[in-house]
DNA sequence: GTCTATAAAGTGATAGAC
DNA sequence: GTCTATCACTTTATAGAC
């Protein structure tokens, strides 16, 4: 704490509507003035903290992918502990990316953010995705491979996939499964993690 | 047939080099410049067969998606004329979407702009899905309503999400069940088809 | 560390000749 | 139906004052 850090501030700030304005309008949809105008800060402060949109956009990844990453390996960390059924190995790598969907810091943008780098066929930006994340799905995987021991590795990662692809899908919130004005955020993500966990129990136990 | 018609050819171009573009780069990723070089056409004829770059962007959008709906309710209109199972249901949901991914005309492009439309936040964007694919969620959520009886509304839902998730996300060729040189495109699909159904079955049959 | 001003390049769209 | 040329605007990035 060397300082009052008004650096920090600025730097923060602008990585949040960044991520906000990326998941909004996608990479390329956003611009940098758009960025610097709804965070109050100058153009080229962009510049002058990253360097370039490129690496503003890794920024933006890092800091909530670190994060989640983190969180799903420190949750397997405790379920390991113990004796995991198939739940709660499945809760450890869904619940950190449902809450972190719902941090007040526009979390929810983050989800959405991730959903379009999935669909980005960017090679750089698959690279950084599978050296940031492939890791954790091993660690994964050979948890679920303990809870599955006849299951062939082959199919048990195009599962994970399968499980990946659901989560990204329904935690952004597309489809006809939009949360009703009933229901709070916070309940409707509950639901949507309850479901998917129920789900994929049964898929992952599949012949 | 009034005329050898080059005007088609034209337009045809421009609509599948576009969708390869979208694809790679995004909507607001790839330009109508690159788009009309790609294509070897004056960039002016965007504006002539198309009125605009949204215009295009849904033309090459509805291209596809009608035929994949029509695609989806042949086969499940042909499924239905006898006892449908489940993995019938299921495969007539899941096959048109790999088998236009594996058009040679460009079609493995399109998985991946439906996955970019998807992540698109765009208001506009998700009425026009929901407009043109939601009545065929719902004609085949009846079908599966029927073989899954006990199974509430809204948990059918929630799992045919799922599965639309894990479709969509597996096909455009994310994850790290990236295609290895050895296995041609067309038995990678096919297998990608073979995993999700047993997948899916199970999941859907969860209690 | 933040600002203004501007360079250099790219964008979608259109007018008008052919 | 296709072309060139160009308008009006936005983009990222940077130089240089404070």
């Amino acid at each position: 704490m060397r300082t009052a850090s008004p650096s920090f501030s600025t730097r923060e700030r602008i990585l949040g509507v960044a991520e906000t304005l990326f998941a909004r309008h996608g990479f390329a949809g956003a611009s940098l003035r758009q960025v610097t105008a709804a965070a109050k800060v100058n153009l080229a402060a962009v510049n002058y903290h990253f360097g370039s949109k490129e690496s503003l956009i890794e920024e933006v990844f890092r800091r909530r992918l670190d994060e989640l990453n983190r969180q799903r390996l420190a949750a397997l960390a405790t379920v390991e502990a113990g004796e995991p059924t198939l739940e709660d190995v499945l809760d450890a790598f869904i619940r950190p990316a449902l809450e972190q969907s719902m941090d007040a810091a526009g979390g929810a943008a983050f989800v959405r953010v991730l959903a379009r780098a999935y669909a980005e066929h960017d090679e750089r930006l698959r690279k950084f995705l599978s050296d940031n994340y492939g890791h954790v799905l091993r660690e994964f995987a050979v948890a679920f491979g303990r809870l599955l021991p006849h299951l062939e590795k082959e199919e048990l990662y195009w599962r994970l996939d399968f499980i990946t692809g659901a989560l990204t899908h329904s935690m952004a919130d597309f489809g006809p499964m939009k949360r009703r004005g009933q229901v709070s955020e916070e309940a409707h993500r509950e639901r949507a993690a309850e479901h998917l966990i129920r789900f994929a129990v049964a898929g992952l136990m599949a012949p």
